[in-house]
DNA sequence: GCTTTCCTATGACCTGCTTCACAGCCGCGA
DNA sequence: TCGCGGCTGTGAAGCAGGTCATAGGAAAGC
């Protein structure tokens, strides 16, 4: 049981830097926890008191404006970490976080991060590049909503989407879709019917195809093209 | 001059925790630079070598899509620091900075800094507290673009202006514009016409006044309405 | 001083996307 | 089995904001 932990949480590479003590030392003030698909994690406004590590699953980073408006900010995937943000400043929480599917995680209590950050320099120094992936990540979504339109933002989305979560088949890459059209819409700044009408053209054109819930990658190359904004 | 220097630096919040001793090896480590207005400081995709504290002066974070195209992401002032990211993750720089004036910067080599991440815990801990700003921020400009149209965003941006480099005066709240209308539209992603009407519309109904280099705010209440978005 | 260049100013037009409206489908609980 | 809620599919219509064109002013260089 504490060992499939450490060893969960051995594999995780914010804690390589880590000792087997100082692995033995955090997987006890640790807990892990299953959550259903489709729970919140994490509110935006809640006060942050905890940390969490993805071991396994996948989860969506939302931020909500008012009305049930929505903008996705990404796709996490097992091995990734959530939640720093405001335990760092001791801030509410800036975005919310949704399981798409069950999920199980690592939960770390904010005394204990802080310990964790403040005994070792080395996970300090690693959390530091893995912010300085996530202001990239956002930089760059700034500027693909400010420089491209919908189609391309689309196309890049799936062909991301893909790469990170998507499995090799003898149709081109398969991506297994957790997402409605709506929620893959909020991932790029767009409506449900314009992302339906770019999916419906390329179906035509055969770049991909739609089955239930998979969407197969049939021509990368075409969708490259058009990711890249002409 | 050295302890001018140090002076300097131990205004900076990063480096709030460090000893005397170590801020003295620290300016030793830092040239300082003085820069002329519009200089670019560090330009997207170049190799990250060095790492900036902007001890005077103001200056633009942007991001060049192809042909001329640009988004800001934000303007500095003095005490911020920036740099960071292309050192900590050894990648390029993902964005261009460019002084809007004149700028004195202190400059600390990659390998400095990171034995000054690695010998000083603090540092590294306030580091994480300002990246986790960032991404805040960061956060926040995405949501915005979803969220808001152009004149909201525009208003929430002078306002922001006027907040963090505004001063008070007898008429309303003033703004030293180091910005052209076109930088204004990168800052919010909306061309210089739409700004422009936007800034015209609010002369007329009193809501701001401009002259030569200045704005000034007469009625931050209305604007602040319009921020939110109806 | 004059010319060039960059910025502001302003209107006409065009269009990509959103909004709205409606229909069909699938799964699921009563 | 029926009805309801959530998702996809599709077209019509409207509009916010971008593109284009044109002018004037102010600052910068020669």
């Amino acid at each position: 049981m504490a060992e499939a932990l450490i060893d969960s949480l051995s594999k995780i590479w914010l804690f390589n830097g880590l000792s087997q003590d100082d692995l033995l030392r955090l997987s006890q003030l640790a807990k892990t926890r299953v959550y259903k698909a489709r729970e919140t994690i994490v509110a935006k406004g809640d006060a942050a008191n905890e940390f969490y590590v993805l071991l396994r699953g996948r989860a969506k980073v939302t931020a909500q404006g008012k009305e049930g408006l929505d903008t996705a900010i990404n796709v996490m995937g097992s091995g990734e970490v959530f939640g720093e943000i405001g335990i760092l400043d001791g801030q509410p929480r800036s975005a919310t976080v949704i399981t798409l599917e069950e999920c199980e995680m690592a939960v770390v209590d904010k005394r204990a991060f802080h310990g964790l950050l403040a005994s070792s320099p080395p996970v300090a120094i690693r959390l530091l590049a893995v912010l300085a992936g996530r202001i990239r990540e956002l930089t760059i979504r700034v500027e693909d909503r400010a420089f491209l339109d919908v189609p391309a933002r689309l196309a890049k989305q799936l062909l991301w989407l893909a790469g990170n979560h998507g499995t090799e088949s003898n149709s081109g890459v398969r991506i297994e879709l957790k997402l409605s059209q709506q929620e893959l819409g909020d991932l790029i700044g767009a409506t449900r019917e314009s992302v339906n009408k770019s999916l419906r053209d390329w179906t035509r054109n055969g770049l991909i195809k739609h089955e239930r819930e998979y969407l197969y990658i049939l021509d990368p190359e075409a969708l490259r093209t058009i990711a890249e904004g002409r």
